[in-house]
DNA sequence: AACCTCAAGTTAATCGATTAAACAAACTGG
DNA sequence: CCAGTTTGTTTAATCGATTAACTTGAGGTT
């Protein structure tokens, strides 16, 4: 299958290219008699004209791609919402998304730019799978955006989710319902999650806003997975005053938090509230009872991303966009018991 | 920042622009003097010339991009394994992959199409986030590769997980534990999946090849997610001679089916085994007890794919190729309960 | 008649490489 | 000493578009 150049289409009509190339493109279409488009248009049509955009490229020095770098699109569910995003709008754009993965490895970085820089794109997104604060790779383009974390030196644009927001959102909606003991299933500080420390900020604000006063043993840290919410979630059911709720680092820790209150013989939420954070559809969603959560905005980061990189919105470069992060809220929240003396 | 040309290489080091490429790309080295090869090396250096692909793309029509249709990046965990296998074996050929996520609309399949084939992707692979069969759009190039999908007519190269080993698999496992009621937890068919046919086809050859005579009653049907899971799980247990052993169409149900257990008093791997399929890490690895499954190779479709479509494998365009599901020995599984009369 | 304006195109340069063909200088062999 | 080969490099065409500058002829003015 020969591809058919203007040329064809020129031949056909009876014109140059440059005519053909203005009816085509729509410029200086004023210039061009109507009979002459017609035919021109027409001429494209019957030869099944297709532009080459990598000759439209060179000249115009626009690719109409933009360059997606991301540290892991393999091992979390959340890669795949913010590609969505981002994807969309390049698509409104007419513009395509390059993708490359370079799993956190310095060199793949320097490969990866190196790549993308050559093949002229318009564009760089710089992309995160966890929330970070991260040392800006050398020859990342100045006008760069970060998508899910923050630049160590500042001076980007970057989005990142409003976990502190978030964290608010979520105690509130347990402090709403009644709670005062409020536990919060934090992730342990080796694993550096920038998450980590907003979250907790954002359940004392609320604390501090309702007049409860913060119990330090009900603030307890374990790996951020179902076992370490389970043996979190254990230690703190087997206090003497226990909490009546439980906002959790994220839905995994939540989805240990139900196996140890099963294994007390707990019902949730009927003796204990629990809320987690991510919204996990595999994990929130589809537990007993369906856990009540704070979802991560990714596909809108991710759309927020390319409308910057494209243009189509301003950022400030000196602080990092938060987006927030809306409540979804299912069935894992209920009053706290009634107890006497209460 | 002014864009370094090969030009200006060229002035450096006082030859002309053809010695230049000549000695840049390597091709007809021996003709150039090793001197001037230094001195262009040094001046390519010097004034830190990267080249332009688009316009080498022009020239050479090719341009070291692989177009990778998919129906849907967002909504599924696995689609970043696929991603992952097909851009590393881009990498490692110095490939890149432009993305494109339709989300199974034909139009915006057609302009993805169209989008690729003006940027002039030197192939294109079509990927699908579940084991489908599909009615390939048209337009698609003939060389096409599929991923996780079976072209409808035949005629493409494509890979797809051999589900049919993967359940033969599985239910040996049990079989091998000394397991003889068998259940399985299946889709149901309204949910047109390809792999619940295969799987069952993979169970009942096994229970054959073991001399076990299938009991209808055994093979159940629901919603191939955890409340399903539970719902089929526990009409099982209800069963007068309840099975021994469950395998599950995927972790989600099989998710389902501990609650089952544990809501009957049931201890799974003691009194129940249990095996699922998918190896989703968020539900398999986190149930307590970790959950025994048949991995999808997703990764592993995804470098094929990639491998064919640059042409570094061969494929038989008329019989999609089967790639094998391992086993991921966990702790769901173990001998039945001694019986009395056994 | 001389001059200007306008409409409707066309010509040719350009984007930044690659590469076949041409060329100049040095060398080789009879 | 001259034709022929080898060596090392340059010239110029080419890929397929875009676009500034130019052309051509018709119509209008004075």
């Amino acid at each position: 299958m020969v591809r058919v150049r203007m040329a064809d289409v020129a031949a056909r009509a009876g014109v140059s290219t440059a005519t053909v190339s203005m009816v085509l493109n729509g410029v200086n279409s004023t210039r061009i008699s109507p009979q002459t488009q017609q035919r021109v248009r027409e001429a494209a049509e019957a030869v099944g004209y297709k532009p080459n955009s990598v000759a439209r490229s060179l000249r115009t020095q626009q690719t109409r791609m933009v360059g997606l770098i991301s540290d892991t699109i393999a091992s979390t569910p959340f890669a795949g919402r913010m590609l969505a995003g981002a994807n969309d709008v390049a698509r409104e754009q007419g513009h395509l998304v390059v993708l490359v993965d370079t799993e956190r490895d310095a060199e793949a970085e320097r490969q990866a730019l190196h790549a993308l820089n050559g093949q002229q794109v318009d564009a760089v997104i710089y992309a995160c799978m966890w929330h970070r604060v991260v040392e800006v790779p050398p020859g990342l383009p100045e006008d760069a955006v970060l998508l899910d974390c923050a630049p160590a030196g500042g001076g980007r644009a970057a989005v990142v989710p409003d976990e502190r927001a978030g964290g608010r959102v979520a105690v509130r909606e347990l402090v709403a319902a009644g709670h005062r003991r409020i536990a919060f299933l934090d992730a342990e500080e080796r694993f550096e999650l920038v998450a980590s420390r907003l979250r907790y900020e954002g359940y004392l604000e609320v604390l501090a806003e309702a007049g409860i006063e913060p119990d330090p043993a009900l603030h307890v840290r374990a790996e951020p997975v179902a076992g370490g919410g389970r043996d979190a979630a254990r230690r703190l059911l087997d206090l003497p005053e226990r909490p009546t709720a439980m906002f959790c680092f994220n839905d995994r820790m939540a989805m240990g938090a139900y196996a140890a209150a099963h294994h007390c013989g707990l019902s949730v939420p009927r003796d204990l509230s629990i809320v987690g954070y991510d919204d996990q559809q595999l994990v929130a969603a589809e537990l007993d009872p369906p856990l009540t959560t704070i979802a991560l905005p990714h596909y809108e980061m991710g759309r927020w991303a390319m409308e910057v990189a494209l243009g189509l919105r301003q950022a400030d470069p000196e602080v990092p966009h938060l987006m927030p992060c809306p409540l979804i809220r299912r069935a894992s929240v209920s009053p706290p018991p009634t107890q006497f003396g209460d």
